[in-house]
Order: C-alpha cells, then sequence, then structure tokens
DNA sequence: AACAATATATACCATACAGTATATAGATTT
DNA sequence: AAATCTATATACTGTATGGTATATATTGTT
C-alpha cells in the first residue's frame, strides 16, 4: 500500500516532469511547478530538498520510462531481427510517445544541463550507455544465434544505431518535422537488412 | 572604415556569442555579458535593444561562421564526391572547430530555446534548411556529371547525411566522447563509397 | 579648441527567483 | 475522540533578474 506522502511525491514528480524536460533546469522556475501541481511551496519542498533533487528525480522518471518501453520492445518474442525492427518502428512514432514527456529526455536534458548541472548531465550521458547496451546484447544474441553478422562489435554497432537514431530525434525535435524520424527508421531498416542480416 | 560604435558592437556580438551558446537563452544573464566583455548594461542596452536582440545577434554570428565554413568546404576543388569528404573530414573535428564557439550552435540553441524563445527555435531551424540545401546542391551537380548515383532526391539524401551526422554532434555534446564523431564520419564515408558513387 | 553628438557608466526600479520559518490543516495512532 | 505526528499553506527572506533614466565620458565636427 502506498502512503499518502508516496502518492504526493510521484504526484509531483509526475506532473513536474514534462515541465523540467521542455523548459529545462534553468528555465522552470519552482513558481511553474506550484502552478502546475496545484500544491504550494511547502509541500514541493516537503518532499524534495530543492530544485535540483526535483529537477534529477524528474528526469529519472522519464529515463526509467524510456529505457522500460525500450526493454519492452528488445525483449518481444521473435528472432533478433524482429526485435530490432520493433525497436526501429518505435522510433517511427517517437513523437507521440514523447509528446506527454514533453519530448526526447536524452537529447533535452543532455543538451539543457550540460553547462547547467552536473548531476542531470551526468545522467544524461549514462541513459545514453544504458540505451547502448541494450540495443548491443540483442545484437550480440544474434550474432551468436548465427542470425547476424556485424562488422564490427556489437556494442559499436548499437552506438551507431543509436547515434542515427537521436540524430533524427534531434532533428525532428528542432524543425518539428516527423520526416526526419520517418526517413530515418526506413533508412534503418534498409541497412539492417542489407547490412547485417545473415 | 568601422566606426567606434560597429567595433563594440561586433566584439560584444563575439565575446556574447559562445556564453548564450554554452548557456542557453534563459540560462544566460546580462550580468554573465557585462562580466564577460568588461562593459556595463548602458553599453549593452545602448547596442542591442534587449537580451533577445542579444542572443539572436549572437546565433546569428555563430551560424554565418559554420555556415560559411561548409561553404568553403563544399566549394573546395575536386569532384562533387571530393567534395563531400571534405565536409565529412571537417566533421571528424567538429569538436575543436565548435570549442570556441561553446558547442554546435544549431543542436544547443535548437534544443534550448525550443520552449524558451520562438525566434531563437526559427533560427536554428532555418540554419538546419540551409545547411541541407547547401549539401544537396554539392549533390544534384554530382548527379549531373554523372558522378554520383542517388536512390533518392539531392535535398533527401542531403537530408539524412546531415541527420546522420548532426546526430553524432549530439551524441558527442551529451557524453563527451569524440568517437561517436570519429565512427560516424568513418561510416558515412563507407556509405558514400558504396551507396552514391558510380 | 569649443561645441555637438554619441556612446558608456552609474544608480536605480519593479519583479521574479530559490529557499525558509512558522502556522495550520490533515492524517495516524492510542 | 484526543493526542500526536506529519504534510501542506502562508508569509517572508535576501538576492538576482531584465530593463531604464540619467549622468558622465568619449568621440566626431566645425
Amino acid at each position: 500500500m502506498t502512503t499518502k506522502a508516496e502518492r504526493t511525491t510521484s504526484y509531483i514528480i509526475e506532473t513536474v516532469a514534462p515541465i523540467f524536460n521542455k523548459l529545462g533546469y534553468v528555465g522552470t522556475s519552482m513558481s511553474d511547478l506550484t502552478e502546475a501541481t496545484g500544491l504550494t511551496k511547502g509541500a514541493l519542498y516537503g518532499n524534495f530538498e530543492n530544485k535540483e533533487a526535483l529537477a534529477l528525480a524528474a528526469f529519472e522518471h522519464n529515463s526509467k520510462r524510456l529505457l522500460s518501453v525500450i526493454d519492452e520492445k528488445l525483449n518481444s518474442e521473435g528472432t533478433s531481427l524482429e526485435k530490432l525492427f520493433v525497436l526501429t518502428s518505435f522510433y517511427r512514432k517517437y513523437d507521440v510517445f514523447t509528446q506527454e514527456m514533453g519530448g526526447c529526455p536524452i537529447i533535452n536534458v543532455g543538451i539543457d544541463s550540460k553547462h547547467n548541472n552536473v548531476l542531470l548531465a551526468a545522467a544524461a550521458s549514462e541513459t545514453i550507455k544504458a540505451v547502448e547496451g541494450k540495443i548491443a546484447l540483442v545484437l550480440e544474441n544474434g550474432v551468436n544465434n548465427r542470425e547476424l553478422n556485424l562488422p564490427v562489435t556489437p556494442l559499436q554497432f548499437a552506438k551507431q544505431l543509436f547515434t542515427m537514431i537521436q540524430g533524427a530525434v534531434a532533428m525532428f525535435t528542432i524543425t518539428g518535422d516527423r520526416k526526419y524520424l520517418i526517413n530515418t527508421v526506413a533508412y534503418l531498416e534498409v541497412l539492417i537488412n542489407r547490412e547485417i542480416k545473415k
């Protein structure tokens, strides 16, 4: 059973997460958060030590959601190849997935906090590593099953794959044009079929 | 001849540009700028209407520098293919080029200003279009010279190319790992040779 | 060199900021 | 239901913010 306090804390995190993600660490004010939550400063500071702790909890929330969806996609039934296609398909509609989060947390927080908050910057970097690791695992399995043929190590290929995906995410974020996602995913699917499918 | 006023204005822009690029629009305070320039608010507000005008001038400065270097690379002697390789080579060391600018202006300003300043956001988006256009022109020439063979239109291929590059830039920016640039450029060079070289 | 015009410095304003101390309301236990 | 403990609201700090009015240098012109 969850106590009242626990529920308030997670209510705050959920409400605050998309705001921090959109406006950035410095761009978000405590009054933005009291307004959005309908709570007062007393409530926020009663549940979190300060603005930084709130921002970190907010990012961790978004990051966990993203990582768990990626996990879900990469652990879906089927061959390694099929798992990869489930992932790329997910990114084709990444705009709708990230809509309620206020955009891609990796790109937003990673860039925004670079010179403004070390802890957030480190957390964004860690999330990247986590995603790359998950993709690499699927690739490694594919190699071991004699299903895939990689030109480089699984981790390096995973990094290259994720870099392209995040490139599309960045371009979409800046321009608002979904075609960057659609075209990049289309390209990746061809690439996977041509280059690493045995 | 440049007047004193003109020199001061461009001194301010040059000094202020990397600060805005690093700290972002909201993250940069007027006192950050007086401190960096050694000037007072009177001087800054005498040369620029407000903070927004300063930020726009700063981005325009960085953007122009980037575009002119890209222009230079894409107009270097040689075939279209060689021009493309000069460009990719430039991005292999994009970290040193952007160091004194305070990072990639497209990624930094594009993401940072997304929800904080419409004019800056639009300017970043425009810069992307400008770069894509320049790359597309080289590709189109290559096609007309029967030197290249594109699977899609020149503009779409240019967009895909630039998306991958900016993906590497984003990942490098967030993680600080130059390998994202190096590996992506290596990948692109293989891609160009294999896929579009006739 | 004296004057006019311009550019910069100083001092100030109202507001917004993150954060805190304390009062009040709400929940939990006995 | 009373008492205790916990969570939220209120009221308040001190400071930093973007911006301005005005005084003072500095420059350009005659």
